[in-house]
This record gives C-alpha cells, structure tokens and sequence, in this order.
DNA sequence: TTATCAGTTTGTAATGATTACAAACTAAAA
DNA sequence: TTTTAGTTTGTAATCATTACAAACTGATAA
C-alpha cells in the first residue's frame, strides 16, 4: 500500500520525510488551527527526537509551496491551517477557538483593488461564538 | 483657542497628557499605518525624554477606548491606525507599502455567523500593488 | 505655600516566539 | 565504500513586547 501524504509532498516539490509526513498529516487531521507549540507537543510523544526548529522549517516549505498557510489571527500566536482554500476565521475572545467561515471576497471589495496584484486574502473576525453566548 | 485633541482625548476617558497628545496627532495625520518603532522615532526629536514603554502603553489605552485599532496584517510588525471605521488593507510585498480600501462585510459572509457576536472585522490582502505592478 | 495622592512616564530587566547557524545525521547516487 | 546533497537537531542570538519599580507630574486639600 503506498503512503498518499507522501506521494501528496512529492506531487508539491517536498521530499517526504518522516517528520514532514507526521507534520503533514497532523496538520490534516487537526481542525482547530494548531500553533507551533501545539504541533511539537502533539508529535513529540511519536518523535521523540524532534526539534522545534524542525517543525519551524517545514511549516515553513508547506507555505512556500502553497500547501499550507500561516494564519496571524493573533500577533503573539501564528497559527497553521491546511485547507488553503480562501477561507474567513473568527476567533472567539471567550474560549479562544478559530471557527473557519466561507467568504465571497469579490462582492465584499467590487472593483477597487483592479489594478492590483491579489496574491492572498484573509479575513479574521473577532467576538463571542454561539457557544460561549448561550452560556452567559 | 482650545486644544482639540486634547478635548478629543477627554471625551473619551482619557487624560490628555502632552505625549498622548502627540502620538495621537502623529496617528492621525500619518497614513502609513506606523509601528510602534515609527511612531517613536518619528516623535523622538520633539520629545527628547520619550519612552518606547509610553508609546506601547499609549496605543494600548486608545485600543481599550477605541479611538485606534491595531493590524495584525504581518506578524513581525503591528500597525497602528486611528481610522477606525471597518475597512480593508492592501499590503504590497514589493514596497511593502498598506493601502486602504472598503469593505462590504455584509455581502461577504451572509447569515453564517448570526449567533455569534462579532466585535471586530479585519480583512487583510496581499500581492503587488498598482504602482509596483507598471514598474515591470 | 506645602503636603499628599493618584496617575503618568521612564528605563531596565525579563519574557518568549522566531531565526541563525553549525554539527550530526540520512539516504541515495557514484 | 565514498561522496554528496539535503534534512534534522540543539544551542545561541535576535527582537518585539511586557513587567516592574522608581521618578515625575499636576491637581487637590490642608
């Protein structure tokens, strides 16, 4: 049986190796926007060599060949999300969990950024989530 | 005559002291969406004695009463703006300039976050700008 | 005027995420 | 087996931000 992460990071440009496989596939596997500190410790059980640098700089080639994104929802916590569809975040500022949301940038911004080269796009709200609002 | 900002700063339950006053004149005639390092060197000739803690401390108390707003659109600088109506930033990797433009927020998520509170909205764009795009 | 007091400013030290860097390691090719 | 390029690791350096305590300011009360 043949490894699909691993022919998936060969298909971008990224020599699968273990450590990028196990990155690759917590990121996959986990929907709740893990940080740096979160993936190291989620990993370090099964690696127990890991580096924190390690996971630096494979975050860092998955963004490079756009198979992930860094998501600065926070500025004292970068945040890292494989599905790189253009998609919205809001964070709630009670229990602090990112809710992805589907967005429409065209109707949002019409024709004013015409001559502009759009790269990437992102869209970060901030506030009570249901959940902490049926609470209180 | 009366000090304008000064009374703007009262209305808002802050105590207009000569180096609020100042960066609070300095963000609102600067466009460029300044850091704190700009704004402090950029006040430093006026205010020999300033330090970078009042400037820190400063923009904190305008964000708390809400006459300015921090953009998290990298996360190696935090920019600060005293146009606090919604609206989006442009960011040119090129010149690394940050553009302002409209945004229908409305239009761009529909009814998909009606239970939750939403008390703040950023949208952040990145790419080439018009004037670093008829350089080459 | 002087004393008091709360709030403000300042400089230094601490924190903590990220990056730089060089050594150790790995796996494949020669 | 040797070589080589690329990967991983740990430590040290960097740099923005925060913590903290001392110095300062300006208003109020005696």
């Amino acid at each position: 049986m043949m490894n699909n992460v691993g022919d998936f990071l060969k298909t971008n440009g990224i020599k699968p190796s273990y450590q990028r496989i196990k990155i690759y596939e917590y990121l996959m596997n986990t929907k709740d926007h893990p940080t740096v500190e979160s993936i190291y410790s989620a990993l370090n059980g099964q690696i127990p060599t890991l580096s924190k640098t390690t996971v630096y700089n494979t975050l860092k080639i998955f963004i490079d060949k756009g198979i992930a994104m860094a998501i600065t929802i926070d500025d004292n916590e970068v945040r890292f999300d494989a599905f790189i569809d253009t998609h919205g975040h809001f964070k709630c500022q009670e229990c602090h969990r990112v809710y992805d949301f589907h967005v429409n940038f065209e109707g949002a911004i019409g024709d004013q950024l015409d001559d502009f080269q759009i790269l990437e796009q992102q869209m970060f709200f901030y506030g009570i989530c249901r959940s902490c609002n049926e609470k209180s």
